[in-house]
DNA sequence: CAAACGTGGCC
DNA sequence: TGGCCAAGTTT
């Protein structure tokens, strides 16, 4: 990309998105001047953060579904919304959504503030996800920079600094490129160009409407871009988890702090993870029998080895099987509650 | 500010 | 198989 060359790069860009934009539940067509609704951008684009769209669909649907408005959302209890949000991870985002939910129904009248500069003041919403909603919802042109646009910039400007250090003058010529007309559909042509063709290993650039424009290519270097520091190995941690059900196929469940691992979320009574397998330690006298597979699950920053055990048991706090759905389960605990309930006695 | 924070798909 | 990667935010 050359001085002077932004105008005509946007151009073709929007002009490809116009043609080929993706169906989405959270979208309405390019163009038209019609705009999505501030809950549903904002509650799609907390939901995309660090998350495929694949693995997003049927969540916003459920979501939008059981409470279409933000009030509604707004109502619900901590346990319902918890429960809707496991198996997508990083459960900080859950909290942190109903959060600003209350703030919004109850503080705002349920209305959205309508500049990336207020957005960013609430619970969840940063940098980006500010200027998402800003942009899509409200036509600020604001400058939504993601890993997509970091990648697309990185090629079209050949910057070959690694990533973090690249990130300000990524956000420099991201503002560059940005619109002060139709920047919605312009960040999402961006996000969608970087999706689909300008893609991290094997981009299509014979297929890309700005390859015209793009430094990487002519270098042969778009696949290597934008370069990465190298990370950190990760360490592999060892636990016993317990998994204890009654005559009347009752459960012993916990909900987790709300701060830290899988916060806020249901799970069986373990032992801390630690770097060595820790001593046996169960929550209740029982006949504890040790699974003979245990399971792996890998997190962000480690992996993660249980040893499952599990016991037909009496006692109080069991959950009623009639209110235990597997599903409201995060998923390393769902992948220990599959393993025991093929080894408990019918 | 580096580290914590989930999960599933891909090669 | 295991590392990389995805529409990041919080502390």
């Amino acid at each position: 990309m050359r001085d002077g060359e932004e105008t005509a790069a946007g151009a073709a860009l929007i002009d490809w998105y116009d043609r080929s934009a993706r169906v989405m539940p959270w979208r309405v067509g390019p163009g038209a001047g019609a705009h999505p609704a501030p809950y549903h951008v904002w509650l799609s684009e907390v939901m995309l953060q660090q998350t495929t769209v694949a693995a997003v669909r049927d969540y916003f649907r459920r979501f939008t579904a059981r409470w279409p408005r933000v009030e509604d959302l707004a109502a619900a209890e901590d346990a319902e919304v918890m429960a809707e949000w496991a198996g997508l991870g990083y459960y900080a985002r859950a909290r942190n959504l109903l959060k600003c939910a209350r703030v919004v129904a109850f503080e705002r009248g349920g209305r959205f503030p309508q500049t990336a500069a207020e957005l960013q003041k609430l619970p969840g919403i940063g940098p980006y996800t500010a200027a998402a909603i800003a942009a899509i919802a409200f036509e600020e042109p604001a400058v939504v920079v993601d890993g997509n646009v970091e990648r697309v910039v990185a090629r079209l400007w050949a910057i070959e600094t690694p990533l973090p250090a690249a990130k300000p003058a990524l956000v420099e010529k991201a503002g560059r490129l940005t619109p002060q007309l139709r920047p919605g559909d312009h960040a999402q042509a961006m996000m969608d160009l970087g999706a689909t063709i300008c893609t991290p290993r094997g981009p299509v650039c014979a297929l890309c409407p700005v390859a015209a424009f793009c430094a990487a290519r002519p270098l042969g270097i778009a696949a290597e871009l934008p370069r990465k520091v190298p990370k950190a190995e990760k360490p592999t941690r060892f636990g016993c988890i317990y998994v204890a059900v009654d005559a009347a196929g009752a459960v012993l469940l916990e909900r987790r702090p709300e701060k830290g691992l899988l916060g806020g979320m249901l799970g069986f009574p373990g032992t801390p993870w630690a770097e060595t397998t820790p001593a046996p330690a169960p929550p209740i006298a029982a006949d504890w029998v040790a699974l003979s597979h245990e399971v792996r699950h890998t997190f962000t920053h480690f992996h993660l080895r249980l040893q499952v055990y599990v016991a037909c048991a009496e006692g109080k706090g069991f959950t009623p099987r009639a209110e235990f759905a597997p599903a409201a389960l995060p998923t390393v605990m769902r992948k220990v509650w599959d393993l025991a309930e093929g080894a408990l006695p019918a």
